[in-house]
DNA sequence: CTAGGTCGTCGAAGCGCTTCGACAGAAATG
DNA sequence: CATTTCTGTCGAAGCGCTTCGACGACCTAG
């Protein structure tokens, strides 16, 4: 077998110095002056020295470790929550912190277990639903926390979220900008805005008030999730602000049947009609035609989300809620329209 | 703010027990009184007491953490890299360890870190390359290991893969059951054959012995993947075996190239053609017309590996390499063949 | 009836690190 | 020049848990 563990008294030894100073060239909590930290820093190469994790959290109850608490069945969002995940994991990395993957099946338990274990400092949730189980047993946790998503109640917790306002503000912006006069948002369906208030109303707001800012004329309608009601709704949509060219998607689930129900209409996209949804990359790439679509920025996302959880694990005072500036991609389901 | 942490003394305190007892009644390595346990697990749950990690992975120099180490980078093999994500983060909870995740970019340094703090009992590597660097360090590291994938050189090493003799061999049966009497395999660039041996020549045996075995007539040939290459490698092919009917694609890169070749001859997949490809479903899945191909069982895998894993922390001895059934996946490209 | 086992429990010695208080000696202050 | 303030370093006290050896109490077999 190997020889013994490399401890921290062998490197004191080794350096001639004494156990505690060791420890303080490595935390830098007191000053130490420049030669003997250099020695100290040659015997800890010399030796290959590395702390012991456990015996470090022990001490400093802190692990250095935080939990990235995902949903890992097969979704359909994939890559975009790989790319949170891989922005996570690179800020983690890049403050010195290692990641622990929870899974979200694990539920409450799950957070409740690596947060009182002391196996992590401090959690990152993603894919945080409205009314997430998870979130009152984050409040009682002694660990502080990051939420990716915005339920509906966030008192006292720290949230990072798309801006929904501004997202529904560039969505106009982008039609007005082509030329498009007459627009209208298709929503969430009815039930979402009169419970689950929140993202929806906001984006509407967004909506509203850069359309009357631009003097465009614009409407806004909640939109059901079924093929059927999809279609009554466009078609009496269409009727009710006839010569309408610039529509906003802000409904995961009925934009394919948006799509539907203007082509049985007989309306082409986007020479007759532009079309913006709100929602994930992947979506979007997959409709025919390829729709321009606003984008959470997921990258910037899990940075912030990570940032914020360093900031708190400092104890330094956190925004308790970080809006993100939404990304308009422009694709093949917008164009310009002039009056014809 | 809260009292502070609930420790074992307090559990023992309660139960009116020494610590060691208390200790004991969680590891279970000492004989405990059946009452002494129930009074002991009462107060555990009233004083809702979590054992301190850290101070654990101390004492017992085990932290019931294991790392994965996988490509955090957007590739094209998403669905397959989480599925065996999921699989190997399953596997670990049902056996009490917890997962750390560590990207490959990090490279050895990474696996050094992660091991030499004591942070991880033991690791999974995913995405293991024919050469891959991490794989010396690996080996003078004193944690165990398991790999996904085979590299060259996997002598001291525990590995689990596909094995790749069966996928040639249920290539070859899956097109002798549908009727074809002439089939060739497609293998990987000549330079691999000659150099990175191992699964490529593995699945050129499976493939001949079975058709040996079942009387087909049966040809090989290497496969470069650039389109013009490949143009002229199938040309020859079809020349040197006229009244071919059947074709293995055993090349990630080439298959798109194949079935162009295939098309620009006037042959139709699988009218005129059958073709099985060995490559991930992704591929097989956006290829048209969608390829019957062989994959690799992600699930399978995932758990094998935890498994082996598992074994090597208990010090059990284990098969240095394990091979899984491949499994063939049926889709529009293979179709029945009768002479005509 | 006694020598030797088992069983169930306890006490105490670490595991390797951080951090607090102490303290010489140097530097700054009056 | 006496006194205070830094600087740089050390020793020792834990952090919460596991585990080893010890030890009564009880059983069994000769």
């Amino acid at each position: 077998m190997k020889k013994d563990v490399v401890t921290i008294a062998d490197v004191a030894r080794h350096a001639g110095v004494s156990v505690s100073t060791v420890s303080y060239v490595l935390s830098g909590k007191r000053s130490i002056s420049a030669t003997t930290s250099a020695r100290v820093r040659a015997s800890i190469r010399a030796l290959g020295f590395h702390p012991h994790a456990g015996a470090r959290s022990l001490a400093s109850n802190r692990s250095s470790i935080i939990a990235l608490v995902l949903p890992l069945r097969q979704g359909m969002h994939l890559p975009v929550l790989m790319q949170f995940a891989t922005a996570v994991v690179t800020s983690a990395r890049a403050n010195d912190h290692d990641v622990l993957l929870v899974t979200a099946d694990e539920g409450p338990a799950g957070l409740r277990r690596v947060a009182a274990g002391a196996i992590v400092d401090g959690l990152v949730l993603m894919d945080v639903e409205m009314h997430d189980p998870r979130v009152p047993t984050l409040r009682q946790l002694d660990r502080p926390s990051v939420l990716i998503g915005l339920p509906v109640d966030s008192s006292g917790l720290t949230c990072v979220d798309l801006d929904f306002h501004q997202a529904g503000a560039i969505c106009v912006q982008h039609l007005a900008g082509l030329g498009h006069r007459r627009v209208a948002l298709l929503g969430a369906p009815q039930v979402v805005y009169e419970r689950d208030t929140g993202f929806a109303h906001r984006t509407r707001d967004g909506f509203m008030q850069t359309a009357q800012l631009l003097g465009l004329d614009a409407h806004t309608q909640p939109c059901e999730e079924d093929a059927a009601t999809v279609m009554s709704t466009v078609t009496a949509l269409l009727g009710r602000a006839p010569g309408l060219t610039g529509l906003v998607v802000h409904n995961e689930a009925a934009v394919a049947h948006v799509l539907d129900a203007l082509r049985s209409l007989g309306k082409r996209v986007p020479e007759d009609i532009s079309l913006v949804a709100i929602c994930p990359d992947e979506l979007a790439e997959r409709s025919h035609p390829r729709l321009s679509s606003v984008q959470i920025p997921a990258d910037d996302v899990g940075r912030r989300a990570v940032d914020l959880l360093m900031a708190k694990l400092d104890q330094r005072e956190v925004p308790p809620i970080t809006l993100l500036a939404p990304v308009l991609t422009s694709r093949t389901s917008t164009g310009p329209w002039t009056a014809r």
